[in-house]
DNA sequence: TATCCTTACGGAATTCGTAAGCATG
DNA sequence: CATGCTTACGAATTCCGTAAGGATA
C-alpha cells in the first residue's frame, strides 16, 4: 500500500473512472494508473470498482466504503504537509477560497487586500460558484475555505461559522414611484417587476419567504446569480431590483436604493472549513480577519472534532 | 512521504526513542530506520525529533503536532486493511481484548467460547491489565476491544458504552458472625478486618465513598488485583473480603457469601474502543454478544465520530 | 566501554514509461 | 474506429541490508 495507489483511487473516483484522464492529473503514465490500482486492489483482497469488461464503470459496494476511508487517510497527508510548512514557518502556500458573486466582488476586496499586505507569498484563488458548489469545493479539498449565504449548514463534513448579518435592499431608477413609499410595504413592491437573485442564491430564500408569508404573488421577472446583473437590468428599467445591502456601493448613477430590513428576514454570512482539514496559519489569519468576532482558538478548538455530533 | 517513514516515527515516540528498538519491531535495519526518519524529516522541512548530539531524546514542539496528524494517518491505514478483510469476507483475523482479571476470569469465558464457535478462525488475545493500561492500550490500537469498570470514560479519544450492572458482595468463611447480621449494615462490616480491591480497580472508587460517606474508617488490611486472591485470603481468615458479584461461583468450598448491592453504589461496567477506528465484523458481534443491549447500527454510527463532541 | 546513531556502499527489488495488444460502445 | 484498459519489456531509480565510523553516557 503506498500513496500513489491511493491517490489513484481517490482521482479515478473524482474524474469519472477515466483513469486517462487521472494520468493527466496525477502527471503519470495510463498504465501506470492502471497498475496501481490494480495493485492495491490485489493487496486488499477486494474490488474497488465495477468494470464493464475492460472499463471502469463505478464504485464496488465495498468500494464505497474503502474509498471514505481512502479520502480520510489522503485528508490527513494533506494535513502533515501543510502542519509541517507552517511548523517550517514557510509563509508560502495558496489560499482558495469558494466563495458567490457578491462576497467576492463586494465584501471579499477590502480583506483579500489586508490579507495579501500580510502575506505576499500566498497565492489566493477566488472559487466562484452556486451555494451548492461551494460546499462540494470545500468538502472535496479543492478549496481551502467557502463562504455563502445558503447552503453550507447542511453538511456535517463541513464546520460553518455565522461571519455577518446583512440584510436586503431595494433599488430602483431615481424617480421611480416607489422611492416615495415610505415606509416601503411588501404590497406596494409587490405591484412592480422584480429582479433578484436565482433561488438558492444570497438570501433569495427569504425574499419567497417573505412573499409568501404575506400571500403575495411577486413578479419576478428575471433572476441572477450577481448583483451587478440584477442592478444593470434596472438601470434598465425591465423592473425594481431586491439585492444585498452589500451590493450598493452609492455610485451606481441614476440607481437609488431603500433599505428593506424590515420586510425580509435578516441573512447570515457563513464561513465554513472541512472537518478534520488542517488550516494553514494564514488562512487561520485570514478567518479572523473576515470574521472579527471569531477566536482563533475557537476555530482550532471546532476543528479537532472530525464529525459532526450526532443529532 | 511514504507509510514506512510515517510508521518509523510513531514507533520511535513510542518506543522512547530508541531506533535500535523500532528496527527490530518494524523488521527492519536500524539505519533503515535512521534514513526513513531523516528523509522524511528532510521532505517536510521540519524536525520531528530533540537530538541531544548523535541521540533522539524526544519529540520537537513541531513533532507534537505532526505526530498527531501521523497517527490519524496511520489508523486509516489500519482501517483501510480491516474494512478491506471484512469486505473480502475473511473470516480469520486477531481480536485483542484489554480487560480486568474479573471479566477475563468471570464474565468473559462464555462470551469468548460461543465466540469462538461462531469465528474459528479468529485468534484471540486477552491482554490482562490496570484499568488505566487498558485505556491506554486501546488508545493506542495495541487492542481493540477494552472492558472494564473503572478508567474507560476519562478518555476524549475512547467511545465507551455501559454493558451491564453488578453490585458487590461480602465474603466470609462459614460460621463467621457476620453472616448472622441481617440485614448487613456498613457498621458492622467496618469492625473487620476488609480485603477488597487495589484502589482504580473493579469499583473500589464505590467501596471507598460508602465508608467515607458513613464516617467510617474501614480497616482494609490486604488489597489486590484479583477476586481469586481476595478469595484466597479469606478463606485463610485475614478477613472479610469485599469482591465483585460475578466472581461467586457457588464452588468455593468454605466461603459464603452476602449480598451488598444496598450498601454501596452499584458499578456499570463498560466496554470501549478507539474512536475513528475501524472494527472487524466479528469485533461488533463480540461487542454485541458482550453487551446485548447494544444495537449494532449504534455502533457503527457511534464510530463514525472521530472526535467527543466538545464540552 | 558499551550503546546508539550516522555514513558508505553494493546488490536486489521495485517502479515507471513506452510500445503494442485488445475490448468496448 | 476511436477511446480506453491491459500486458510486456527494459531502463532507471529507489530501497535496504551489511559493514564501518563516530558520538554519547
Amino acid at each position: 500500500m503506498n500513496f500513489q495507489q491511493l491517490r489513484s483511487v481517490r482521482e479515478a473516483a473524482r474524474r469519472g473512472f477515466n483513469l486517462t484522464e487521472v494520468a493527466q492529473v496525477l502527471f503519470t503514465s495510463q498504465p501506470g494508473v492502471s497498475r496501481q490500482i490494480r495493485d492495491l486492489e490485489e493487496e486488499l483482497g477486494v474490488d474497488i470498482f465495477e468494470r464493464h469488461g475492460k472499463r471502469l464503470t463505478g464504485l464496488s459496494e465495498p468500494g464505497k466504503g474503502i474509498l471514505q476511508i481512502i479520502e480520510k487517510l489522503l485528508v490527513q497527508a494533506e494535513n502533515l504537509q501543510r502542519a509541517s510548512q507552517d511548523f517550517a514557518g514557510k509563509t508560502s502556500g495558496a489560499l482558495t477560497i469558494a466563495t458567490t458573486h457578491t462576497q467576492a466582488r463586494y465584501v471579499l476586496p477590502q480583506v483579500v487586500q489586508s490579507f495579501r499586505r500580510s502575506f505576499p507569498d500566498v497565492r489566493i484563488a477566488l472559487q466562484q460558484s452556486a451555494p451548492e458548489h461551494i460546499a462540494e469545493w470545500v468538502i472535496s479539498g479543492k478549496a481551502d475555505i467557502g463562504i455563502a449565504t445558503e447552503g453550507l449548514r447542511e453538511f456535517g463534513e463541513l464546520l460553518s461559522f455565522p461571519c455577518y448579518r446583512w440584510s436586503h435592499v431595494v433599488v430602483a431608477p431615481q424617480g421611480h414611484p416607489l422611492l416615495k413609499q415610505t415606509p416601503l410595504r411588501l404590497e406596494d413592491l409587490a405591484q412592480w417587476p422584480l429582479i433578484t437573485y436565482d433561488s438558492g442564491f444570497t438570501g433569495r430564500g427569504h425574499i419567497d419567504e417573505a412573499f409568501a408569508a404575506a400571500g403575495l404573488k411577486p413578479d419576478i421577472v428575471l433572476t441572477a446569480m450577481d448583483s451587478d446583473v440584477i442592478q444593470q437590468y434596472v438601470q434598465l428599467e425591465m423592473g425594481v431590483g431586491i439585492v444585498a445591502s452589500m451590493a450598493i456601493t452609492q455610485k451606481e448613477g441614476s440607481l437609488r436604493a431603500i433599505e428593506a430590513g424590515h420586510l425580509f428576514a435578516p441573512n447570515v454570512t457563513r464561513l465554513a472549513v472541512r472537518r478534520g482539514a488542517w488550516l494553514r496559519s494564514y488562512a487561520l489569519d485570514f478567518i479572523c480577519e473576515f470574521a472579527p468576532t471569531l477566536e482563533r482558538s475557537a476555530i482550532i478548538t471546532a476543528l479537532q472534532q472530525d464529525q459532526a455530533p450526532a443529532a
